[in-house]
DNA sequence: CTGTTAGCGCTTTCAA
DNA sequence: TTGAAAGCGCTAACAG
């Protein structure tokens, strides 16, 4: 005998309405799903006795036997990262008028914890995964995209059922970098993220990019190694005051390392944007609020988000599908300003 | 015939595994589950066939056999919310390390959409559900929870399998008021949040309580209405600043509307805390990295979800829980100093 | 148009 | 210890 269920009143089943409304489960279930035509009476029966009885069909049930859940896995990193919360909410909103309904779970920029959850995407049968971003490995991916589509953002990779969706970090780190030079600075500290996190990489490289292309001379003194986090920021600030560099605008790979960057300033009563220009990347809701509101290359992550959704639905419909990478975006506000000597 | 599996692949199921390593379906299922002494040899052949073919057991049907889904759904406003999310991280966390996963949803402050994700959560018959504040009445609130625990903070509620915590939003309002009275400052603007907020009530409550306890006769057009929002604290001192009312402290009824009143401030080239002082409330991650660093009232949101974790955990095993309400504290950093005049 | 029937993949008596 | 068998609540041929 099974289990007893874990309600305390007697479960409302499909089959207590189809008796209740004197018809078959079929059609219950074809009335539910709009899979074939009801006569009138019958449907209107059944409606009643649905009101009634308050019934809502059991998911789990009609998951098993229907081969698929109507459920998209979403790993993100930190479910509360102002980043990419953007994201969730792109996803959630593509996701809004389908019948699926997203799962969210948390790597915590941790492998063995990705790995943990996609196990746990793979337990609950999710019929694709969107991943924002994350540790696990190309290979890896390619694997788990044979047995379900995959979506993977941050990264250009392709195979069958896996599909990319990227930002050109290289760019956008150059067109900013040159935002400053044009503004006549040439002394321009960079405070980059994780050195194995492949967006900071290509930041550093489209700084080191620029510079180059304006005939500046790279100075190693000025490229600190930071962690993508406030507090970072603020260290690197510190760091670059003690040792003496000569600089006049600071460009921090990401705006929550700006944030830190600009306290750091203020402590030391450094003006912003009077004496040293900064500049950030991603273009975080805050960013517009902040004092002053801050010059950043916008990343269209609540597209992204979407873009993904509406990828990984075409995908699951065996349907092909590919995602123009969106394009970043300069926002120029007032943290930035001419330099004058 | 029941449908085709979706996947192309055969799918590896219980019943394979057992018998690729010859013994019966109940025996796999009594090694996965640890529900019965099972002999080494059998446990070792069935564990090497599950490893082989990489076998993860489907959660549906599991829920389905056993009538419960080790699902907690949880009811937040925005997914994104940079308040709610340090909640939905404390509900992670909680749940890290049981069997129990969480299924977030998003009601957007809209009645019609939280009755909508309440329907899907009943629909995946979670275990139970947490619900981070939100339009849902009282009654209906009871209502649900008839049908399975329900946890709910921002109100006090109580019920057979219902439990809430709350905060206490008047006492915090009256002591971030306290604090800028005791500063010298007489005319304190107050931005309070949408009208039929409980918590924009409370808080409201709390300053005029503070300002009658010292002797301060309210002044009506000191209060400005606005909606919680970045914009709304910018255009209530904008309104504040046109009608030329004298004041020397401004207390933002949240510290969104606190960054937003901050830039309007700064607009005027009116300087934080120089000129005016400033206070927020809630103590969100960016009020630390906000210039100057944000006086405000800290709300434990992380432990209040961890809190309404755990307890829903007890509700669900049958158990009794309550939870105490977790205290508010000033925090006091840069924003604010005493009057001079 | 509608009911009957056979599963979906798992757990859990029950009997051995 | 172990296996056989029934059933969780739903969908989907199939036959009528």
């Amino acid at each position: 005998m099974p289990a007893a269920a874990a309600l305390l009143e007697p479960n409302v089943t499909l089959e207590l309405i189809a008796r209740e409304a004197g018809v078959s489960p079929s059609t219950v279930s074809r009335i539910l799903n709009g899979t074939a035509k009801v006569s009138d009476d019958k449907r209107l029966a059944v409606e009643g006795t649905i009101a009634r009885f308050n019934f809502e069909p059991n998911l789990m049930a009609r998951s098993l036997a229907m081969g698929q859940t109507r459920t998209i896995g979403v790993l993100t990193q930190f479910i509360e990262s102002p980043f990419y919360g953007e994201a969730l909410r792109g996803v959630e909103d593509a996701l809004a008028d389908t019948p699926y309904s997203p799962l969210f779970v948390s790597g915590h920029w941790n492998l063995k914890t990705e790995e943990a959850r996609m196990r746990l995407l793979q337990a609950r049968r999710v019929d694709g995964v969107i991943i924002l971003t994350g540790r696990l490995s190309d290979q890896q991916l390619i694997k788990y995209a044979e047995r379900m589509p995959i979506v993977v953002t941050g990264r250009q990779l392709a195979a069958p059922r896996l599909l990319s969706v990227d930002v050109d970090d290289f760019e956008g780190a150059r067109s900013a970098t040159r935002h400053l030079l044009e503004l006549g600075h040439t002394r321009i500290a960079f405070i980059t993220g994780p050195h194995d996190h492949p967006d900071a990489i290509e930041r550093l490289r489209g700084y080191q990019q620029a510079l180059q292309d304006a005939g500046v001379a790279p100075a190693p003194e000025l490229v600190l190694q930071a962690d993508f986090m406030e507090g970072g920021g603020m260290q690197a600030i510190d760091q670059l005051l003690a040792s003496g560099a000569d600089f006049s605008a600071v460009f921090a790979a990401n705006d929550q390392m700006a944030y830190g960057a600009r306290l750091a300033l203020y402590r030391r009563n450094i003006r912003v944007p009077d004496d040293i220009s900064l500049i950030g990347f991603d273009d975080l809701p805050n960013s517009t609020y902040s004092m002053p509101p801050l010059t950043t290359v916008r990343q269209p992550v609540y597209d992204i988000g979407r873009l993904a959704a509406v990828a990984i639905l075409k995908l699951i419909a065996g349907e092909t599908a590919d995602i123009a990478a969106p394009p970043l975006e300069l926002v120029v506000r007032e943290s930035t300003r001419r330099l004058r000597r």
